[in-house]
DNA sequence: TCTTAAGTAACAATATTTGTTACATGAAAA
DNA sequence: TTTTCATGTAACAAATATTGTTACTTAAGA
């Protein structure tokens, strides 16, 4: 399955705009994520509608950021970018009738629950001051990773 | 992205065919499933592999349990059918040159691997007796769930 | 008025799971 | 021995979601 990237795009972009004090076109950020300006539109705009960024037209337009950068969490983010499904697993029906299969959901589902409510805890545990400051700490730390990095 | 069910599939027949004491062909298993026989011993394959479940061919045949009850995990199951990522969402790319990409990725990843490692754990912690004996519990417990229940 | 840049709809490309067909292999029954 | 049944597997089609692209509109500034 292809995986939703957006999350880590969007954060992606938004450190490098909290580095920049002029507002970046659609095409500059565009160029970060080696994508097409119309992508960064379309997943900027839930960050627009929440007031995170702010959009503006004709010459010297482009994004600003207006985000509170000690208080917006990356689980806000994730929110902006519409809530994408976490999980890469599921069930064939949502509702089946079969009891078993009931009953292999609802246990599935248990451990899906708590897996996920893990995950979206910690997202809700960084706010994006920690997570430019998480970078700047890396950068000092641990230059080697400059070269390469295991996944 | 769409959802990968072979996990929830999988051990939806196991536990049918852990009720019946013959064997049962992949037309059968399949319409439990309600999907193609060939799906069924694509994806069965894995467990014939590791030995939990056994194929016969010709008049009688089809798939017979082998596994011990008591001992293999739904994690077991889980890598049976070729341990499919677990989650939907990750990064534009694996190794990002960029730092700023670097940093991002490493903060997710932290979040991701702890999620993973929780729902594992948990699979790994329920086996398939303990599956059968749930469904036995919700079916005396919960009998008015067998109407609808919500999601 | 012209140029720049976002807003958006519509559609193509891409990737992954699922569904299907076709054919080979093997085992039991007739 | 031949037929029938059932798995094994490769190849391909369908379905679905993200990502990429084009075309056009709206709005702001030079």
């Amino acid at each position: 399955m292809k995986k939703d990237s957006r999350l880590s795009s969007i954060l992606h972009v938004l450190l490098h705009m909290a580095h920049s004090d002029r507002s970046m076109t659609s095409e500059e950020l565009a160029t970060f994520l080696q994508t097409h300006p119309v992508v960064v539109r379309r997943t900027m705009s839930g960050l627009r509608e929440l007031g995170y960024v702010r959009a503006t037209k004709g010459h010297g337009g482009g994004w600003m950021l207006c985000a509170n950068w000690q208080t917006v969490t990356l689980r806000d983010i994730y929110d902006a970018v519409g809530c994408p499904p976490v999980f890469a697993l599921g069930h064939r029906l949502e509702e089946p009738q079969c009891l078993v299969e009931q009953a292999v959901n609802e246990a599935l589902d248990d451990a899906f629950r708590e897996a996920e409510a893990l995950l979206i805890g910690r997202l809700a545990h960084v706010t994006l001051a920690d997570l430019a400051a998480d970078f700047s700490r890396r950068c000092r730390q641990r230059p080697q990773r400059r070269i390469a990095h295991g996944h």
